[in-house]
DNA sequence: GTAACGATTGGCT
DNA sequence: GCCAATCGTTACT
């Protein structure tokens, strides 16, 4: 049976939640239906002036704030100038945290999710990707702040991946790139998830 | 005020 | 593998 997921299940340190979070199933319904993804790779990002690939790094501001508010939340930010990424709050109020939603399986709403992506050439490139992800769920950037556990959102615990794997955060530059934040965890060989890649400036 | 850069993607070589 | 798209936030002058 699955069992829906409680505010409880997302206070505590990112970290350790990303692998624990691992196979959640979030929907969101909207006019168009639903669409609810398993998801297969989440990475942690913390902030308080200790983790520099955190947009919180420097303080809470206009952009960021959702990720110091209530777990259980949302964080959605737009970035490359057309990109929708969310984030699951976690932590207490005032510190902020949060695991970016980087890929899943979509298994409720195929055909929805093919509607809005229809770049995708196969059903696993649906939602391989953060920004991939947030377009299959129809996130939108007014999203941010959305409290998970109300309408038109919904997190029900999935079944949990036998094996967890942890790994550096794709895409980050500078200091918080490196293997000293093996922040990135995925589901091993699940073909959802997004293959790693690492920042452009970084050679 | 002005320039550079992104927690990326998709198309093309 | 390379690179353009595209615009809000951040990092300078």
């Amino acid at each position: 049976m699955e069992r829906r997921l409680t505010r409880t299940d997302l206070l505590g340190s990112a970290v350790d939640l990303g692998p624990l979070l691992l196979g959640t199933l979030i929907s969101h319904t909207t006019d168009e239906g639903t669409v609810t993804i398993r998801l297969t790779e989440l990475e942690a990002y913390i902030g308080n002036g200790v983790d520099p690939g955190s947009h919180a790094y420097r303080g809470k501001t206009k952009r960021n704030s959702s990720m110091f508010g209530e777990p259980g939340h949302l964080y959605a930010y737009f970035t490359y100038g057309m990109h929708v990424c969310g984030n699951m709050v976690c932590s207490p109020e005032g510190e902020p945290a949060g695991l970016l939603m980087r890929a899943g399986e979509v298994v409720e709403g195929l055909e929805l999710a093919r509607l809005r992506r229809p770049a995708a050439k196969k059903d696993r490139d649906l939602a391989r990707g953060p920004g991939r992800l947030a377009t299959a769920l129809g996130l939108r950037l007014d999203d941010d702040g959305s409290d998970l556990f109300a309408a038109p959102f919904a997190l029900t615990a999935g079944t949990r991946p036998t094996d967890v794997m942890a790994g550096p955060r794709t895409g980050i530059s500078g200091a918080g790139g490196g293997a000293q934040f093996p922040w990135r965890f995925w589901i091993p060989g699940d073909p959802t998830v997004s293959p790693y890649k690492r920042h452009p400036k970084s050679h």
